[in-house]
DNA sequence: ATCCCGTATGGGATGCTATGGGATAGCATG
DNA sequence: CATGCTATCCCATAGCATCCCATACGGGAT
């Protein structure tokens, strides 16, 4: 589970850490790096642990071998995915074409959304962040009407 | 796994590196080379070690050999097959044919494909890339109805 | 307050990748 | 046989990626 947000500066070499909490919950999974590829719909990366991959493959392989919509999917998922392994203290370094996708200056901002993570530039995604709280308080009525889900497969959050 | 894209300079003798990722990924099928074919569909060639060609020539012999279709398989496939050793450097030179189909000139885009890659024109893969994610963004619920598989043997990604 | 430890950050040193070009060997052609 | 072409091999190099070590900082414990 990822969560929380946390900033971290990119050095002159283009190294960022990656929050120690989100290196933890990789870990666990076995992973001793991230993998990433530009969001669809908006002006960040979204990354994760193999976990993550693995579904979305999962997701594309399920298609229709001659279905063009499975090409547009593998382009635009695994052909835009890098993989990243840490350098001994827990860095990455993205590429160019992730950076300009984001528009990625001196700093990024990692964001917790559960099965994965998003990186953003810090002012891109407080414009975000702004725009998406004004659209749920604007509809917050919605939120009750969902009934909880009984129980999937949660985390215990005692260790 | 072949992923990501990277694009590499074809120099005045017609070489070009095949991306150290693709290399690692097809030294552990034991190939010191790659297999090349243009692509039915696209203006590129796809490539991958051994095993592709194995499972397309597996395909090819289920098809009834009086099948019109398995005629024109082979003759798109395996008669224009070819098989590219790298150098001591890890280049490979792809022969006329195959530059010609593909529109190649100064530079190749290799482009990941899980179990196979691609190799563009530059321009012609951005254009062809741009068509492919504006699809996936417009049909982007599809992907997500598909439930993820829950595991399978999976490659550890600590080495 | 002081100590201790983990995290984030910076920078030197080193190794690897992509790239370029000279040299050599094979092959075809006149 | 001489000549040209091509495919290799081999070496050199620039740029980048990674390792390793040092430092700064903050939180918790003593």
């Amino acid at each position: 589970m990822f969560m929380g947000t946390f900033t971290n500066k990119v050095d002159s070499k283009g190294r960022v850490s990656v929050p120690a909490e989100f290196r933890a919950r990789l870990d666990e999974e076995g992973s001793a790096g991230i993998i990433c590829y530009p969001s669809f719909t908006d002006q960040c990366l979204e990354g994760g642990g193999p976990r993550l991959f693995d579904n979305l493959q999962d997701m594309i392989e399920q298609m229709d071998p001659y279905d063009p919509l499975r090409d547009a999917f593998e382009v635009s998922i695994i052909a835009d995915c890098q993989r990243f392994l840490f350098d001994t203290e827990g860095r990455i370094t993205l590429t160019q074409k992730l950076v300009k996708h984001a528009d990625i200056d001196d700093c990024i901002t990692f964001v917790g959304r559960g099965d994965k993570f998003q990186m953003w530039n810090l002012t891109c995604y407080e414009d975000y962040r702004y725009k998406a709280r004004q659209l749920a308080r604007e509809n917050r009525g919605l939120l009750l009407r969902h009934r909880p889900i009984p129980k999937r497969d949660r985390e215990e959050w005692n260790e």
